[in-house]
DNA sequence: TGTACATCAGTGAACGCGCGTTCACTGATGTAC
DNA sequence: TGTACATCAGTGAACGCGCGTTCACTGATGTAC
């Protein structure tokens, strides 16, 4: 049947984001075109109006992964008292909340598997971690625009990191122990000019 | 037909080392049992009188996945001049040979993926991390024991999360630099105790 | 010492299942007349 | 304005494939006599 125009656009849309979260909860391997788009409320074969591939798919909601999350949680430290965002950024990312979200940030949640992705998708990652990095550079103290972002990226490396193994640790008592401690390394190193 | 004692320990013994480098290599969800049988010239029916499960075959991987690699480096940073152990460590991690070595350190490409698997795994992983923390702590300014282990976790995830991004980095050149600044700034912000 | 037999690690066909992908088909709506 | 038709997003069966797992079977060697 004939669907109203902006459909398939909206479908495309709302196929994207989905992904997108998906990904980021099951890892790229983890999320199947079947149960994508049931989840859409639609079979499998309708997949392919919209994308070439899985691996299109995943190029290209690995972009879009970035924006979802980080935007409100940025518009929440550019809200930070003056002096106060840099921790703010921290402590929203590490978190209890965002451990046990494991849909919100990309780069804890697919760190590993990127690095087995092809060229195509580690570019888009990339290209949307740069993206962000952008945004978080004005956080973080430093002598100019490049070395402020060479040390966002640096923070935000860290920070999947810490945030990886506070996933991971079984005990819910030592894995709060750990983020609180992670907290405070990354505050006192970022806080203040890189010598 | 029937095998001479110890056979079978032996072969248990290959299944474990292969898998626990194919895990790394592939993830665990990369890794099938039919092909790693295979890679030791095995049919995929013969993996069942080893283990119960891929999953049992995973846990006691994930143990040893700790040790092979990071004894030997522990090695070298032990025989390096007393002050320049932690800095050692850290450019060995940091380094381009081990960024291009995908199948030395779980921490950096199993980190996503672990927070997905069974407690039983996570537990694993856990206690092996904490089995090289134990050691990475004698490195590692601090007050006392303690609070040395919780500073080489810290470093660790850290160096993980540095790692993820400069395997995933496509220009190698960018990639290069960023394994620089990473290096400068753990080697910095852990050389001196925490205040 | 020599023979008969039990053992059991490994084989390979088969199980059901889900994967990514293809394709003939459907049918409500936009468009042309 | 009303009718006929083209469109094309989505359906669902089917493709080959690999997955983890099961199981009847094999057959060289250790063990019992």
């Amino acid at each position: 049947m004939r669907y109203p125009t902006q459909h398939k656009a909206k479908i495309h849309e709302r196929l994207l984001k989905k992904a997108s979260q998906e990904i980021r909860r099951r890892g790229v391997q983890g999320t199947g075109i079947a149960s994508l788009m049931a989840k859409l409320g639609m079979t499998h074969g309708g997949f392919y109006s919209h994308f070439d591939s899985k691996n299109a798919l995943v190029a290209e909601a690995t972009v879009s992964m970035f924006e979802e999350h980080a935007n409100i949680a940025l518009a929440t430290v550019e809200a930070a008292p003056d002096g106060q965002r840099l921790r703010t950024l921290i402590n929203l990312y590490l978190s209890k909340e965002h451990r046990d979200s494991p849909e919100v940030c990309p780069m804890a949640s697919l760190g590993g598997e990127m690095a087995r992705q092809s060229p195509t998708v580690r570019k888009a990652f990339i290209r949307g971690m740069e993206e962000r990095l952008r945004k978080v550079a004005g956080f973080v103290p430093g002598r100019d625009e490049r070395e402020r972002r060479d040390r966002a990226r640096l923070l935000m490396s860290g920070l999947a990191g810490a945030m990886m193994i506070a996933r991971t640790i079984t005990d819910p008592e030592a894995s709060d122990r750990f983020l609180e401690q992670a907290r405070e390394f990354y505050a006192s190193a970022f806080e203040s000019s890189p010598v």
